[in-house]
DNA sequence: ATAATAACCTGAGGGC
DNA sequence: TGCCCTCAGGTTATTA
């Protein structure tokens, strides 16, 4: 589910009421995640939550000693809620705070992640071969081109591979192209320069304008309010079974890599 | 190195 | 109602 917006919109709800806060008690109801929960993480009462960052769809808790390495996978989200609140089904973290507050993880799935790491987590297996953050200076049109021309894989398959840019998943990378102007199965090397440059201009676009609406809830996504995200209204083909809303062209799917593609046969090419 | 495929899970929704 | 099938915001590991 949650993408590089979703990522960012629980991590801005969640910092005002974990940063500063000093860890009371983590309760472990369920620790079969992607990777199993470490013991170390139930021994982390007394720590303080230093900051709250993002790197891709990786959340980055740095504590007074240490740090938490979220990942929410499919279907994981993040609430904060009074500590007297019931626990809901696959609520498989608990992180009780000093200010009566808790953290609480739900992910169904069980596709999502919580590592703890004692170095620097930038530096861990699983992010040191990240690339750049879209929403940065330093992914331009010039390095998408670059990682374009060697490849004849599909582009949507390229944009969506996080060691050439992070956080673009499923539904934003057909949105973006969509904006672009481009297929989503058009070979990465047959894409000119100027459309890499409109491709990387959509990215960014897309993807703050999500964050700006704090996300896109299809299923399981939430704010750390309980909220929806409300980029779900500003979809253009994620999910249309109908009619392009530029065109009116009868909106094609596709599967690639096992995953659904929409396009427009007439507005992108 | 790049590309294609299977695998990890639960739940919702459609067809019969 | 219930059963069976397909599909769902991701990523890694394994094969060609």
């Amino acid at each position: 589910m949650p993408e590089l917006p979703e990522v960012e919109t629980t991590r801005r709800g969640i910092e005002p009421h974990i940063q500063n806060q000093i860890i009371d008690r983590v309760i472990l109801r369920e620790t079969r995640l992607r990777w199993p929960i470490s013991e170390q993480v139930a021994g982390l009462a007394g720590r303080r939550i230093i900051a709250v960052t993002r790197r891709g769809k990786y959340l980055l808790m740095q504590l007074d000693q240490g740090h938490l390495i979220w990942h929410l996978g499919m279907s994981g989200s993040m609430r904060i809620l009074p500590q007297s609140a019931a626990a809901q089904s696959h609520e498989h973290v608990e992180i009780k705070l000093g200010n009566g507050l808790s953290l609480k993880f739900r992910d169904p799935r069980r596709f999502g992640a919580l590592l703890y790491s004692e170095q620097d987590p930038l530096q861990h297996r699983l992010l040191s071969n990240l690339g750049p953050e879209p929403l940065e200076n330093s992914f331009t049109s010039e390095y998408l081109y670059r990682c374009c021309r060697s490849r004849k894989a599909a582009i949507k398959l390229v944009i969506m591979n996080s060691q050439i840019v992070v956080g673009i998943g499923n539904i934003y990378a057909s949105e973006a192209l969509f904006q672009a102007g481009i297929r989503p199965a058009r070979a990465a090397r047959r894409i000119s320069k100027p459309r890499c440059a409109r491709l990387v201009d959509s990215i960014r676009e897309i993807l703050a304008s999500a964050i700006d609406q704090g996300g896109t809830t299809l299923q399981d996504f939430t704010q750390a309010d309980g909220n929806p995200g409300y980029f779900t209204q500003s979809l253009q083909v994620y999910g249309n079974k109908d009619s392009c809303h530029h065109c009116g062209t009868r909106i094609k799917h596709l599967l690639q890599g096992q995953r659904s593609s929409y396009y427009c046969p007439l507005c992108q090419s």
